[in-house]
DNA sequence: TTGTATGCGTTATCAA
DNA sequence: TTGATAACGCATACAA
């Protein structure tokens, strides 16, 4: 019987113990004004039973609380964001009537002055946090600061390793320029050009995409990179650089777009002549590189389950906040798939 | 204030209709006994107040109920439905708390009346039926007897569209065969001489990935299929069919195994010296096709989401069951995603 | 330091 | 046909 390990209830731990519901409340969940060796006692006896709280007990006792998630993304003017806040609508949407609410704090770019004014904003006005950080010292701190204060704290999309946060939800940047390297090699055979087009060295993810492509490649001979151009994740900027990428270098067999400006590139791309167009792909399916694929431009594109990582972000909150779980891991990583236009 | 639409709770709707709160239940959960006026006027007020009933509260009610799931899969030797099992493994120990029961019924190969048989045997026994039917007459009636006696049918990985099944849980098949084709035209490029495995014309599913193949080789003029082979789902009859059909046709340059039998196909393509081997791509990454990537046998895989697809699945029965919720599709299709070594 | 009473929203049982 | 009451598991305010 599954369940029997369920069947496992306070009232049950405290006849056991021969005290009350109450007192094993005190011992079990450290709220102090209880005896050391009693709350030892009880705290064994939940042990040997394996007692596992009922999250519905818990929903229904606490309704009085309504805790709020606050949400802070780079969302402003990237299409990618829009399907993770899908996701996290979605999921709060299942989650209100345990009496939470979800704030957004959107922004534009990445400004680090901006990202700490708006955490500066969500102080003491939310009970967890989800942000996709800016990889910098000064944002490290002010999540360790938000930590310190009990904050439940989940990196989305992008990480910050060195700073306390309890867990990230996002992709394998390292894994995507791996398996983005692979796909360039069953699409082209063991001979090709590589132009790479990415937004900024500054953002973490974008560098271990391209460490992850380098080190595919060291196994491809017959694979160069020609050369990498950064386009700050600006439609107009990665239009000129990679024109010119393509100027410089007529020889480029394959292009990588590794971040945003994916539509920009792709213009640069459809002034050369049909026959001469080097194979391209990118990353998300964003309207625009859609788009980009129905033209015949970009052959395939890297697809990282943005919505999952919404709702999943919003999940461990939750989690955290109503039922008291700690998440039990470290990292949610979503798996890097391919997709042609057939199974978008 | 989002959370306040869920605030309406039985005992407010009670006291507004002046009424008590069991009436409210009788009425608003067609349980009978409950004047038809007062009945109506109490789903009137419900309607216009929105009200939705909070499942932490009916979580802990129906712990007296146990409601139990019955999951029938012919999923004994077939490696994909491990996955399956997986999935609903997690999803049900999620729901224990709730006092729900999964139970297994697994059987062997497409033998009708071993599966009406077992279907015999969960009459009475179960409170919903997952199933993963034969696509054939008689099972299309077994389910109508089920849906009629008031039990939530569910049909996963295959379907039965001719019965009355409340929904479907599974991958779009023709989508299958459509992406498929587009990927050996990105690998191969416009030529190609296709040899393809398949398990069985009698499954539903294999008949619509082979059709779907070919409506996309349609735009392909320098597409042609060599042959299509059955092996029924059997290593040795696949080794064997794959070892006549590459004799027979020494000219074949993409192989497309749409269904088991990948490994005894892969045998005998691995008889043909390294630089004759065709391109192969074949569905699924059970263990003994990853091994076959490893190889470099099969180039890449098409992935439909195994695990997803029985969690939702068991997520589907659990919302009838406990929150009495009607699915809100007729069918759950998962993608099609395309997997390399690198990115399973 | 400990116990008791009450309430969260829903359902089931029994009495009226 | 209805209403009252207890129960599910947990948290908390208050009494002892």
């Amino acid at each position: 019987m599954l369940e029997d390990i369920y069947m496992v209830t306070m009232k049950k731990i405290a006849e056991l113990c021969g005290v009350s519901r109450g007192t094993v409340d005190r011992a079990l969940n450290g709220r102090g004004r209880v005896n050391a060796e009693t709350a030892a006692m009880i705290k064994k006896m939940a042990e040997q039973l394996g007692y596992e709280p009922n999250p519905a007990g818990k929903a229904l006792a606490a309704r009085k609380n309504h805790p709020v998630i606050g949400v802070l993304l780079p969302s402003e003017g990237n299409a990618f964001f829009d399907d993770v806040i899908h996701g996290m609508d979605r999921a709060a949407a299942a989650y209100a009537i345990y009496g939470l609410t979800v704030r957004y704090y959107p922004m534009k770019g990445y400004n680090v002055d901006k990202q700490l004014h708006l955490m500066e904003q969500m102080k003491g006005k939310v009970n967890a946090l989800i942000i996709s950080p800016i990889d910098d010292a000064r944002i490290a701190k002010a999540i360790d600061d938000f930590v310190d204060a009990g904050i439940f704290v989940v990196t989305v999309v992008n990480d910050i390793k060195s700073s306390k946060r309890h867990c990230y939800v996002g992709s394998d940047y390292f894994n995507g320029g791996e398996t983005a390297c692979a796909l360039l090699h069953a699409l082209l055979g063991e001979q090709a050009k590589v132009g790479i087009v990415m937004g900024s060295r500054q953002v973490l993810g974008h560098r271990e995409r391209l460490e992850g492509f380098e080190h595919r490649m060291k196994r491809l001979p017959g694979f160069s990179i020609v050369d990498v151009v950064e386009n700050g994740d600006d439609e107009i900027c990665s239009y000129e650089r990679t024109k010119n990428l393509l100027d410089d270098h007529p020889d480029i067999s394959a292009m990588f777009l590794l971040a945003a400006g994916v539509y920009g590139a792709c213009r640069a791309i459809m002034q050369l002549p049909e026959g001469k167009r080097p194979v391209t792909i990118a990353f998300d399916s964003v309207p625009s590189t859609v788009e980009m694929m129905r033209q015949g431009i970009v052959k395939a594109i890297l697809y990282q389950h943005p919505v999952r990582q919404g709702r999943m972000a919003i999940n461990l909150a939750f989690e955290y906040l109503v039922n008291g779980r700690m998440p039990d891991k470290k990292n949610y990583i979503m798996k890097n798939e391919i997709r042609l236009l057939e199974n978008l």
